[in-house]
DNA sequence: TTGTGTTTTACGACCTCC
DNA sequence: GGAGGTCGTAAAACACAA
């Protein structure tokens, strides 16, 4: 297919034709497969390795992951919506359920936690997030399997 | 078929870090 | 200043009920 850039001067992937390319099913899967067995946040080498097996520009692998971390918030967020509209509803066969509850969301913490944020809200401000800071591979490595594995102790 | 809601690419604005 | 993070949003693509 001949893609005609819409800008060029920024190597932009917007064409005349299409606003958007849509990805294939085998890019989809690998990069799901990336995001959700390896990293959350891409390295450079694995950036640059994934770019040249899909096809892909590494802007393009960079956005992608940058919209899945922001699918996952969401979904995140839409989950802790829905279990606190759950917890609201009274059951009344269980003595002071709602206060036993509202203690347990006020001190127990732990609604949500992505990333390693630090979350009191759903999404924390920009300095409190570790990811902010720049990592050589190998501590971006380390980093990533920390956080897998407060995604795996908050499930 | 069509209206409507959701998901998927892509970007700009703004931020932090080096 | 550049790279890469989040957030918000545009617009295409898609799903699905009526």
């Amino acid at each position: 297919m001949i893609l005609i850039h819409f800008i060029t001067t920024l190597g932009k992937t917007r064409t005349k034709d299409k606003y958007r390319v849509v990805y294939t099913d085998h890019q989809r899967i690998e990069l799901e497969r990336e995001f959700t067995f390896h990293n959350k946040y891409i390295t450079i080498r694995r950036k640059s390795e994934l770019a040249t097996n899909l096809g892909l520009s590494e802007r393009q692998i960079k956005i992608w992951f940058q919209n899945r971390r922001a699918k996952e918030r969401k979904q995140i967020k839409k989950r802790a919506e829905e279990k606190n509209i759950e917890l609201s509803v009274p059951d009344h066969s269980i003595p002071n359920y709602q206060g036993v509850v509202n203690q347990h969301m006020i001190q127990g913490g732990h609604p949500l936690s992505i990333t390693g944020e630090t979350v009191t809200s759903p999404i924390g401000p920009p300095q409190h997030n570790l990811m902010h800071h720049r990592f050589p591979d190998s501590h971006h490595q380390q980093m990533n399997e920390h956080i897998v594995k407060l995604d795996i102790n908050d499930e």
